[in-house]
DNA sequence: AATATTGTTCAGCA
DNA sequence: GTGCTGAACAATAT
């Protein structure tokens, strides 16, 4: 589940591993369905350059070239993931893009159900315009007045404006309902319903609830006493221990607990 | 075997 | 024009 505290693990371990080698090869497969994906391209733009720092922007990873040669974006889909490894035998399954360093260690990006974006872009912000990303949820200057400016203005349910990347980038279904849960607020409430308070509420759980996981390595089993998170696959409230219910919001399946946040 | 699954894009509709 | 919703996209696990 690749939303921003999960790509921010991703990008932690890149810089701990990846940056500054050579790189001598990349394989990729072909073209993905959905974005496509180009494997000369790639193999030409990147041969012999080095990844020379990594920037996160929501749910996309941006890795700068060396001598400002552009960036690499990766996005992750549903299912992606990030795996560097030395012995070929170590292989993970579903990789879709390889890069082989000069050490002969080898980042892969691996995904199972292919949707996902791996290329190569001069210039990030306006790739970042293009693709209609509004500030990244964790950005410092995100504060709460620019927040209740954009997010405070939309007319349809908070859980569906929660995860509308052109409002705020990062946050996807999983830490949507984490913040609802955490705010005491039902995702199938209507934003111009909320008032004040509850709109410093979701703020401060939004900030909360991504710092939280960011500090976990975006790891649900060591998350705290409390969290949704870890308890959506059995569908039981970690608090109250009642089960929790389910509803689909913009064509995602949204959890909650009926007893913390009351039907609209 | 039908169904659900993380995200993004886009058609269609208010 | 605008903004929201839900289907489509892939392919795997259940």
């Amino acid at each position: 589940m690749p939303e921003l505290p999960d790509v921010a693990a991703f990008k932690s371990s890149l810089d701990a591993t990846a940056l500054h080698q050579r790189i001598e090869d990349v394989e990729a497969q072909g073209a993905y369905p959905l974005k496509e994906i180009d494997p000369d391209e790639l193999r030409e733009g990147l041969r012999g350059r080095t990844f020379e720092s990594t920037e996160r922007h929501g749910k996309y990873l941006f890795v700068a070239l060396d001598g400002d040669r552009g960036w690499l974006v990766l996005h992750f889909g549903m299912t992606g993931d990030l795996n560097y490894y030395e012995a070929p035998e170590k292989e993970p399954e579903y990789d879709q893009v390889l890069f082989r360093f000069a050490n002969d260690y080898h980042l892969a990006y691996v995904s199972k159900r292919k949707l996902g974006e791996v290329r190569l872009i001069d210039d990030k912000e306006a790739f970042i315009e293009e693709h209609d990303l509004g500030p990244d949820a964790m950005a410092e200057d995100f504060d709460y007045e620019r927040f209740k400016e954009t997010f405070g203005q939309k007319r349809g349910m908070v859980k569906s404006a929660l995860m509308d990347q052109s409002t705020l980038a990062g946050v996807g279904n999983v830490y949507s309902d984490e913040i609802l849960f955490q705010a005491g607020i039902h995702p199938q409430r209507k934003v111009r319903d909320l008032d004040e308070e509850e709109l410093r509420t979701i703020y401060g759980c939004l900030k909360e609830v991504l710092e939280t996981a960011m500090k976990h390595n975006a790891e649900p089993a060591d998350f705290p006493d409390g969290y949704l998170i870890p308890y959506r696959g059995e569908a039981r409230c970690p608090c109250c221990d009642g089960e929790l219910k389910s509803v689909k919001v913009s064509g995602r399946t949204a959890y909650y607990c009926p007893e913390r946040q009351p039907e609209p």
